[in-house]
DNA sequence: TTGAAAGCGCTAACAT
DNA sequence: ATGTTAGCGCTTTCAA
């Protein structure tokens, strides 16, 4: 393989020359640029990024801390990952994937302590992560998908929940609904601090008194099963129930076998719709689902870009953002023309 | 952050030995290894990735060549990932993401010689896929996941697609049933070589004839809507069909639905098998399905374990490996007790 | 069983 | 605008 020697030699310059001709970092004629560049066009050469990252003070790679199995992972982190990848690569950097159990931060230490990693992104940030506490202890910048209090100076990206669950409420309110009912994830989740589980509760809850309407609330596990109990019951306590918000996409095909042995159509007797789930998923099912969609891909592409230009220190630190989801319009949800 | 010069300095010996103590390339005393190990774990000592990727000969970094929105990626490609990256941890090593787009071979190649990986492994292969091409030629180690004819040389971890089929075959005609479909994905993906769909498709044919049964097969995009079409139409023209198998995931509420409207119930009336599917997508619907299960962890796992054993010279070159599958018997067949 | 020292292929400080 | 050179933190050969 090339080195920048050969590349030196046969552009006839120094080594040096050719390192600022690719990193920038200095004045370089434009004579010998296109000389240094044909040589390594014609030798084939690229830095090895090995030495680049070991007499430099980056390496040009970041590393995403994925919970591959925790709550079992959807869609939604899968176009996170995708979305991170893409991002990185255009920026020349390269994604290495720490999965879990890093339960113990020893484990977590001692990835960062091989120095391999600029920086790292982690997904599902929980309150109390422990994770956190071990970046922040190893002083590793980071960046956070979802947030957490005890790292208030950290930049993050999440989602916008109040707006998502505000969209969801208002769309079923202007189609005539005051009958809403949300079902959430499990309540093991809600009481373990999970953002979205914990955000979403909260504004269903502010946004139905907002609106004087009652709000009616379920936790369900990620099971078909259990979410065809839970709408069974929800429909026999509430007879008046004419919609339904879910947060759970284990939990659709549940809903929607139990609506269908009552036979309630959707979405002519009956509105569905499903927030923070990917478009992948609401499309899955018939009819497709009216939803907030979630864009893992642009989530995971803010929160590498974000990472990137603190390292490289194109911005200050700890940028907040918190992403908008559309609300797409698709066949669960219509007029509420039927009082039950 | 702890240098290997001062392990050697506290625990008073030589550079070297503190590096042949950690690597064991060379026989050390007892007493010695205490004393640096001792030295290590009071410095928090781990020793710098890219130092050693430099000076060693290989970086004990691997890379996952994954088309992340190809075909639309599924939850099979997310396990593989996952089993993928849990094997490289387990092994010491990193696993880096190198996603698409990587049509054009010179990104691949760039990336190659960089030199930070020792070896890829590639996901979803096809027939005449440039990547295989390209990784060929520059003379790098690598592991396919899926095959293809033009590197017979190296090894792969494949599905075993003939006995998937034979299994989902066998499955149904014990339980009675002499009239079974097949819906395959894309004509398009077919034609493009895609082993699981040319493969199923040959074995499916093959298998039927076997058993002297009428072998009936559609192809169908990943999309619900058009299942529910193709299902009607197939119920239309097959008035004695009583089950169907399936390999398309984004294919199966579409079936269910076009299945629903006729009034005919899985699995009383008609059974539903899903093949080359993850558990957690046969496990999403209602009823759950019978599908011959995609261990996609598995798939990653072997895949990353047969490039390391190659790279460190514990396996010969060239390994091919046909993974079973397992058919989980759930809710979607039973006894053909129906004749339509 | 251990130590000394020569690189690995770069970046960046110090020259000119 | 360009060249020279001292490391970055290791592995590994050579020597003892």
């Amino acid at each position: 393989m090339a080195t920048m020697i050969d590349v030196a030699k046969k552009a006839g310059v120094s080594l040096s020359t050719v390192s600022y001709v690719l990193n920038g970092t200095r004045p370089i004629s434009e004579k010998t640029k296109a000389v240094v560049h044909k040589a390594m066009e014609e030798l084939g050469y690229n830095p090895n990024a090995l030495a680049r990252g070991l007499a430099g003070k980056n390496t040009r790679i970041i590393a995403v801390l994925c919970p591959i199995e925790e709550r079992g992972i959807g869609m939604g982190e899968l176009e996170v990952l995708s979305g991170a990848a893409d991002a990185a690569r255009k920026r020349g950097y390269h994604l290495v994937l720490w999965t879990y159990p890093l339960q113990e931060p020893e484990e977590l230490k001692n990835l960062i302590r091989q120095e391999l990693v600029d920086g790292v992104i982690v997904m599902e940030v929980h309150e109390n992560d422990p994770r956190i506490d071990t970046l922040l202890e190893c002083n590793e910048p980071f960046c956070m998908i979802g947030r957490c209090s005890n790292a208030p100076d950290i930049g993050y990206i999440d989602i916008n929940f109040k707006q998502t669950v505000k969209d969801a409420i208002d769309h079923l309110y202007q189609l005539g609904h005051r009958n809403i009912a949300f079902i959430n994830q499990s309540k093991e989740t809600f009481d373990s601090g999970y953002g979205p589980s914990v955000r979403t509760q909260h504004f269903f809850m502010e946004e139905m008194q907002k609106l004087d309407l009652t709000p009616v609330s379920e936790f369900c596990h990620a099971a078909p099963a259990e979410a065809y109990e839970i709408t069974k019951s929800l429909l026999d306590k509430n007879t008046e129930l004419t919609s339904l918000i879910v947060m759970n996409d284990r939990a659709i095909s549940g809903i929607m076998q139990a609506l269908s042995e009552r036979n309630i159509i959707v979405p002519d007797d009956f509105s569905l719709i499903s927030i923070v789930t990917s478009s992948r998923t609401s499309e899955l099912f018939m009819p497709q689902l009216t939803s907030v969609d979630y864009d893992g891909q642009a989530m995971g592409e803010v929160a590498v870009e974000q990472l990137i230009n603190e390292l490289e220190e194109k911005q200050v630190k700890g940028e907040k953002v918190l992403l908008p989801l559309q609300l797409i319009k698709r066949k669960s949800t219509a007029i509420c023309r039927i009082k039950r």
